[in-house]
Order: C-alpha cells, then structure tokens, then sequence
RNA sequence: GCGCCUGUAGCUCAGGGGAUAGAGCAACGGUUUCCUAAACCGUAGGUCGGAGGUUCGAAUCCUCUCAGGCGCACCA
C-alpha cells in the first residue's frame, strides 16, 4: 500500500459524487509544502468553489464530513481559504513501517496496472570509442529501466546500436589502405580505432580543405556588411536607432562565429599539414570521402569482401563496448542494431508510398507532413536509405515483436524535431495507442558553460573519464581513512574497491541528479564531494549506518525477524518514519516524466533526516532495549532504502568507507 | 528568417497552478567527556530575466520582449 494512491482513493469515492471524473482533482492531493500544515494536503476546495458555486471552505468541510481515512489520519483540519491538511496516525506509521521491515520491497507496491515499455537509449554507434556524450542516454535510460522493473512493469530494454553506417565504411577504408597488420593480430579494437580516427581525419581534413574558400569569402562578406551597417547615419529616430544597434550587434556575432569557425578549420588543416607522414597520406588520398561513401555503399549492396570485412570486425567492436558496459553494470535485453533492420528499409518506403503517404521531391523520397516546414526524408535521390527509415522499420519491428504500451528514447534534446517528426509518421501509419516519448537531456558543459571537452578541444572519452573519476575517488576515499578518529581501517584492496563505486557513482549520480531537460555544469570536484547531493554522500551515510550495526554487534537480520516493532516517540523518529515510507511517492514521481531525479531528490532528503535523528536520538546508546531495537530498525530501513534507491539508480553502495 | 529549450540566492541546481520560493557549496555564528564533526543547529543572502494577461491563487499557464544554447530537406 503506498500512501498517496491510497489517500487519493479515499478522495476519490467522494469527489466522485460531486464531479463526473474527479482525475484531475486527485492530483491536487500531494505532501504538505509544510510540515506545519500535516503530511499531505488536498487543494481541491478552491477550484471545485466555482464548480459548485459554493465558498470553498463550505465545501472543504463537506469533503471531510464524507471522507473516511479515519483508519489512516487524524481528524483532516481546514485551513485558509479550504486547504484541507491531513496528518497521519503514528499507529498507522507504525503499521506500515513493521510491514517494511520484513518486506523485500520496503512495503512498496507494484504498480496495479502493469505496462510494457520498450526503452530505447545509450545507442553508441559501435565503431568509435564512446565519449562524455554517450553517459547520458546511457545512465538515465538504465535508470528508468531499474525503476520501471522495480515497479512491476515489463521493460524490454533494446540498445540501437550504431554497426552499419559509414563509421564502418571508413573502418574497411582503412583496413584496406591503413592497416598494421601487427597490431591487429596482437590487438584489433584498438588497431581499428585507430584506423577510425585517421580516416576520419583525412576526410575531415580534405573536407575542410574544400569549404575553406566558402569560408573564407563568408567571413569576408560577414565583415563588409558589418562595415556598411556602422557606415550607416543615425536617423534620430530613437526607436530605429536602436534596431540598427541591434542589427550590428548581430552581426558582429556572426563575425565572430565566422572567425572562429574559420580558425577551427585552418587548426584541423594544420594539424594534418605538420605531420609529414599525415600529410602525405592526405595527398594520396585525396577522394577519401566518397571512397569511404563508397565502402559503405557497397557493404549495404552485399558486396562479399567488405561484407566479409564488417563480419569480422562487428564482433570485436561489440566486444569492446560490452567491456565498457560491464564496467558500469549496464545491461540490455537486446542489441538490435541498425544491421538488423537493413532489409526491411525498401519495404518501409514502400509501404508509404503504397499508402500515398510518401511521394517523391526533388529526387528523394519525402513524408510530408502538417505542422513541419521540411519533410522527413526517407530515401535520399542516391537511393540510400536515413535513420529516419530506419527508426520506422525499428518502430515497426518493435510494435509487432513486443506489443508495447510505450516506447521511450532516451536521446539528447538537440534530436527533438527529428522525434517530433518520426512520431507524427509513426501516427500516419496508423499504430494502435502506443506512448511514444523522446526522453531527451541536455548537454554535459564544462567550467567554462560550453560543451565538455578536453583542453585541446577533443571531446573526452568515457573510459578516459572513468578512470580519473575512480582515482579522484580513491584519493577522497584514502584522505578520508586517513583522519578516521581511531585510525585507517581499509586496506589497499578494499580501498580500491571502495574508489570504483564511489568514482562511477558519482559520474552516474551527477547525470541523473540534474534534471534532465537541463544543460548541467560537469565538475569532479562537486560530483565527489562528501557533502551536498552526491553519490558520495549517499553512499557514505550507508556505510555511517552500516558502522553502527558493526560497531554495536548487531545482527539486524535476525531483529528484522524478532517482531520487534517499532516505536515513534520523538520528532525526529516521525519525521524519518514519514520520509522512509515516502518512497514509493518518489518512484512513482520518477515514472510519471521519466525523471531519475526525482528519486535522488528523495534520497538525499531521507539522508538528511536521517541524520537529523541520528544526532537527537542515540542509537547503540538509547536507555531502553524497546527503544535501542525500534531505532536500529528504523537505521536499518533507512540503509535499506538508500541501498534500493541507489541500485534503481544503478549505483551499488559500499559496507564501509 | 522559422522552430525548440533554458533564464530562480555570489556559485551549482531543485521546485513546473496552491499557504511565507528551497537545497548544497561558499560566507558568518553556535554545538564535541557522547554511535565516523565527511555531522548537526542557526544567521545572512531573491523585483524567480523584464512587461502585460488568464485565475480565488502564477516562479509555474498564455502573449509580447530581452539574453543565452540548440536545431532547421537528402549526416546520425
């Protein structure tokens, strides 16, 4: 039983007699912003004052003379202008606590309604090393997964992996012309990465070669019209002066962004133009774009070799991804990547022109659609297919395979009308009620408010990433031990073990703690703090508990199932005791917009009242052993909770640190 | 030019129709013979970018506006 549907039930049976459907109603049922006020409150009075045509304090009170939570809260008081505040029993506190203790799901339910959800999210593209970019989709998407499960729902989790697009065709570019066969016999994942990069910046550099005069005569062409529009006179007219200050400051801005877009491009060619071996392979190949076009083109056509080549090389990228998943315990039910649905494509096209749903524009074919200035492209004139093809042969697949009620992409915010438009075809083609949802996020910043890159301007690989994260933490968590008042206790081994939680954590923990439709600033220093709302700090307050039941000598497994009861006497055992059943509140929070932080929100608010009634209430120390028991209980829901909250993050904890 | 997102304390961020807008960090003050002081308690800090509007009630919804970010046919 959790305690807001149940309140809203109650609610529910009344309001039913006052309003046809009282759904929106319920939700104006939540906890109290003010302890003072209760724990829950119900603001459905005002509005319904209208409705009704009645002052709502009037109908408040009718609201209450019909309700019946008796069982639950004491007598519901009126407030202002028809708050109606509730506050529950202690009794049925403690009722519900004792049910906790000796539950495997903390006296959380599963959701009555149960749903199949597909989750689409992390979705790397295979052959290139993972970056900062990648954690996102990865850790929230993970997050949701955990979460959903937990609440009873059926979650089929499928990682779309990139493995058939031109990365591959640059790959067997490279394998081709580049190759150390050396290194790909004693290493291949690394020997192709490289490849990767190098035909990669081959091609970056001839392509930048080519648009360097377009750039040029921009940057030229941006700085006369600045020119001309400070050579304009000021009119006198206040207002139009003003326009035309703002005009030259848009301008100006596009200089400058002309600049430095020149300026990154002259530094890629420099980069290549130093090297002379770099160099000189550039001026061999000088069509290396459409040859790597080429290569794609011909491993989509069948053709033997390079179908040969991707075989090969498909496994050990994969291999070397699930590396990198194990790492951060991240698991899929599938990895259907886009290969898996190649030969679906033509069809897909097909069918909508069959359906007069598609029709051909300027060589391509294109889905028009109300409400979207451009189509979405479908089949380019070249013949070749777009993801946009292949997120409708996916979506297609997925429905008939899985029979979801919903399908969430977790996919950064910048892909939004691209999701917009893909949904609007998914509609044309007539799906049954599916919810489909881009669970989007913002961008990973750096100190400086741009997107997080290295010094040099490289984006950050995530392995590289983690590693630094874990040996931040291990010299936090060895500082730490250090000053510890009766010495270290961790040893090397542990300490180390105790590093790997705390850094990936942290990482994982900053992700989902910021909301996700928001830019957030990436910082190691705050993310691994022992204080304010880190992983680190969860997890510390874990292994507090943990001390006390070591410390004490306290098997709390066998407590657990004394039939101890617990008591609430003081403030601080109630407040601890309403923020641990809170729970279920918080997951329900977290499915409601898809948003994890929800669940961290709540997680570092429990730790906060947990230490609150640590420092009144002594645990070990209490006079009596009625008193001593109920609160060890209450440590140990509290460690329970934070334990379970931290796994449906995906953040394991630690016995002590 | 069009579209989407963001703007809340010095900093990093919650809150997304309800009562006096919150937290962490930083600052200042207090608490330790006592279960890890990595704690706890308190003080100070805000025209919620700005202006209108809707509402009994707006940081929250709508319109306009300013500032920043991101996207805008044949890359994913």
């Amino acid at each position: 039983m959790n305690i807001l549907p149940e309140l809203k039930s109650r609610f529910r049976v009344v309001l039913s007699e006052l309003v046809d459907d009282p759904t929106e109603l319920l939700g104006m049922i939540r906890p109290a912003q003010d302890a003072k006020f209760g724990d829950y409150q119900a603001n459905v009075a005002m509005p319904l004052g209208k409705t009704l045509g009645k002052p709502p304090r009037e109908i408040a009170t009718e609201i209450v003379s019909k309700l019946d939570v008796s069982d639950i809260c004491e007598p519901p008081e009126i407030a202002g202008p028809g708050f109606i505040n509730l506050r529950l029993k202690d009794d049925w506190l403690v009722f519900r606590l004792n049910h906790a203790v000796g539950d495997q799901r903390l006296g959380v339910a599963a959701d009555n309604e149960p749903r199949t959800y597909v989750l689409d999210y992390s979705s790397p593209n295979v052959a290139k090393p993972m970056h900062v970019g990648h954690i996102r989709s990865t850790v929230i998407g993970d997050s949701l997964s955990r979460t959903l499960r937990f609440l009873g729902h059926q979650v089929i989790s499928d990682n779309h992996l990139g493995d058939w697009g031109t990365q591959f065709g640059m790959i067997i570019y490279g394998f081709k012309h580049f190759v150390d066969r050396n290194a790909y016999e004693t290493a291949p994942v690394p020997e192709l990465s490289r490849l990767y990069k190098l035909v990669n910046q081959l091609v970056e550099y001839h392509n930048a070669k080519a648009k360097l005069p377009t750039l040029e005569s921009e940057l030229a062409a941006r700085t006369e019209a600045v020119a001309t529009q400070r050579s304009q006179p000021a009119t006198g007219d206040k207002a139009a002066d003003k326009k035309a200050k703002k005009e030259l400051g848009k301008l100006e801005a596009k200089v400058t962004e002309a600049a430095e877009t020149l300026a990154a491009t002259r530094a890629k060619l420099a980069a290549v133009e130093k090297d002379s071996k770099l160099s000189e392979l550039a001026d061999q190949h000088p069509n290396i774009a459409s040859d790597v076009l080429e290569e794609t083109a011909k491993l989509h056509r069948g053709d033997e070799e390079n179908r040969r080549l991707w075989d090969e090389f498909l496994p050990k990228c994969r291999e070397e991804i699930q590396k990198l998943y194990d790492r951060i315990d991240v698991k899929f039910d599938f990895e259907y990547g886009e290969s898996f649905y190649h030969d679906r494509l033509a069809g897909v096209v097909e069918e909508f022109e069959k359906h007069g749903l598609a029709r051909e524009s300027e060589g391509a074919i294109c889905v028009f659609m109300d409400g979207f200035d451009a189509p979405m492209i479908i089949r380019k004139k070249d013949g070749a297919f777009l993801y946009a093809t292949t997120d409708l042969a996916t979506i297609q697949f997925r429905i008939q395979q899985w029979k979801p009620d919903a399908i969430l992409y977790v996919v950064d915010h910048r892909q939004g009308e691209h999701f917009e438009k893909f949904f609007a075809a998914a509609k044309l083609c007539g799906y049954p009620d599916v919810e489909l949802c881009h669970v989007s996020f913002g961008t990973v910043l750096g100190d400086d408010g741009k997107p997080f890159k290295t010094r040099s301007g490289d984006t950050v690989g995530l392995e590289a990433l983690l590693d630094e994260a874990v040996q931040r933490a291990y010299s936090v968590v060895s500082q730490n031990d250090d000053t510890k008042p009766n010495g270290p206790e961790l040893g090397e081994a542990e300490r180390r073990r105790v590093a790997d939680a705390v850094g990936l954590g942290a990482i994982k923990y900053a992700d989902l703690s910021h909301n996700r439709t928001s830019d957030y600033v990436f910082s190691y220093d705050k993310m691994l703090a022992l204080t304010g709302n880190t992983a680190t700090y969860l997890q510390y307050s874990y292994a507090r508990v943990n001390g006390i039941f070591s410390k004490g000598s306290i098997d709390i497994a066998k407590l657990r199932a004394d039939g101890t009861s617990i008591q609430i006497v003081e403030p601080a055992e109630r407040a601890l005791a309403l923020e641990l059943l809170r729970f279920s509140d918080a997951l329900a929070d977290v499915v409601e917009d898809y948003r994890p932080n929800q669940l961290t929100n709540y997680l570092f608010q429990l730790t906060k009242v947990f230490f609150s009634f640590y420092e009144q209430c002594p645990v070990l120390k209490a006079e009596a052993d009625q008193t001593r028991n109920s609160r060890l209980l209450l440590c140990d829901l509290t460690a329970r909770t934070i334990r379970q909250g931290l796994n449906l993050l995906g953040i394991n904890v630690i016995d002590r640190m």
